[in-house]
DNA sequence: CAGTATCCTATTCGATACTG
DNA sequence: CAGTATCGAATAGGATACTG
């Protein structure tokens, strides 16, 4: 299979859904929660800390979808005080690999997009 | 390297890198745009009969932003009436890469996604 | 043809306060 | 502890009209 016919993936029918995906993991949080959840498991405060920035009302939301979706699990322990844990699925876990693929690539490429960013900016002035 | 140390490019440094990059491809129309120009150079109509739904406004801003980001490179001729054709700069040619293997994720786990989705929303009925 | 400008709506997100 | 509710600011995005 070409790469142009792969494109059609993006392209195509399948094009929805990768709108449909890009919708969550294009979502501030949802790729930094599941990196964050890799391998652990973390509650809900835990999470916060390891996250800095978030706040407790988009790390609800986005656990909600991310549990929604089955990427991650949510296991409520009936104790009190009350404490849930976090952790991928399965699935969850599959996810790794092609955010890692997309975080390479940014890596890689971010001082170049950084210069060309520049470049155009002093153009533009 | 392991892949837990991978992880780090996601929630790291270079974590706000890969904000940096979701926030532009994340952009509902961006990587739509770069995989409609994969493999040819399109004028700024044709692009719009390419991706069906995309309104004026925001295909010049995409185009505009990509254009910044050294992803896609704008040429203009001079001529009347006028012509401008748009294609990938190599740069932009290998997000093409990134962009499938998520977007083969996506179309993979797809259906198990709407699944739990629908199982989710029942249980919460 | 290839845009830009303007207006308006919907969604996202942060801050704060409150609850089982 | 682990959330939800409410409010307001910022942003994204569509529709329409206009221009070099």
């Amino acid at each position: 299979m070409s790469q142009n016919e792969k494109t059609c993936l993006i392209r195509g029918d399948a094009g929805r859904t990768v709108r449909a995906i890009l919708d969550r993991i294009g979502s501030r949080w949802t790729l930094l929660i599941v990196a964050t959840l890799h391998g652990r498991r973390l509650r809900f405060t835990e999470l916060q800390q390891h996250i800095p920035g978030v706040s407790q009302r988009m790390l609800s939301l986005s656990l909600r979808r991310l549990e929604r979706d089955g990427l991650v699990s949510r296991t409520a322990h009936a104790e009190v005080p009350p404490r849930v844990e976090y952790e991928l699925t399965p699935m969850g876990q599959t996810l790794i690999a092609p955010a890692i693929t997309l975080a390479e690539w940014a890596a890689e490429h971010n001082p170049a997009i950084e210069r060309s960013q520049a470049a155009y900016d002093t153009r533009e002035d």
